[in-house]
DNA sequence: TGAAAACAAAGCGAAATACTCGGATTAATC
DNA sequence: GATTAATCCGAGTATTTCGCTTTGTTTTCA
């Protein structure tokens, strides 16, 4: 019941084109030495992103990823769902004998019910709200320090 | 990120538990034929549950398993915690270079508001409750079949 | 005493996960 | 144009986790 390194890590990644201020396209290979991911592993997930439309790739020398969209329009519940697939926590096994009818299945709302809890979490949160927050505990943190 | 098949299992023998009203113990045998169970996998989580406390059981001939509290008082976010462990969603990797400190990780708060989403949802269905929705649900399957 | 149940620990095959690798394509620069 | 630097793409692989079985022990009722 844990997400999949391909979820955080995509999150990691996404955050960090958000971060990213400069116009040129941020590569594969720059994000993952500075946020400490796997090179090719994350090349793949770039790969499943700009699919789905929330990067946009720069072939070529000079190339990169740079975010689809605004970092606003971007939440946390869209980057998860394409790397992890929908996020239903359990099927509710039709035609077996979980309760006789899939209509009598008091779990089956249960799940759903969860289902939305989790996406709403996720859904709540942007990709700039994310780099905000990231930047205030950046700032804090020095703060706290220089004291 | 689904539940396990653990949780689920877990979850509908307990609501097997809950259902059967007669004071005699309910044998892992019976459960896992009446709900389409693995019989010895089943007999694993039981264990679990036992030692969580969550199910008394009752050995030797003629024995099985009976809860350990009142329906109303066991919760679904307890039965899944025991047999999935704790729902953290991800372990940001600390010391590693998520983002420099880990105070500084604005994900670290992501994941826990998360985890607190899905775990709620999980507290608010006692075992009392998803037996009524059940039966209420098999009344009106009933009534739809005579129609 | 025998049968029936829970208990316990180990083992095991299949599937998913987390990668890597090799080469093909595209585009900027020399 | 050649070179180089990047994404793209498909296949391959090692490791872990999952789901379940097996074997045997202990407990208790009849």
């Amino acid at each position: 019941m844990k997400l999949s390194t391909r979820s955080t890590y995509g999150v990691r990644a996404m955050l960090a084109l958000a971060l990213h201020q400069r116009p040129t396209p941020f590569m594969v290979k720059e994000i993952a030495e500075q946020y400490d991911l796997p090179a090719t592993y994350l090349e793949q997930l770039m790969t499943l992103l700009r699919k789905a439309g929330l990067v946009t790739a720069v072939r070529g020398a000079h190339g990169g990823y740079i975010l689809a969209r605004p970092a606003v329009e971007i939440t946390l519940a869209e980057i998860i769902e394409v790397l992890e697939g929908p996020l239903r926590l359990a099927d509710c096994p039709a035609g077996a004998a979980c309760c006789g009818h899939p209509d009598t299945c008091a779990l089956a709302d249960v799940w759903e019910d969860a289902r939305r809890a989790l996406t709403n979490s996720f859904q709540q949160v942007t990709l700039a709200q994310l780099a905000e927050r990231h930047a205030n505990k950046q700032a804090d943190a020095a703060l706290n320090y220089a004291i």
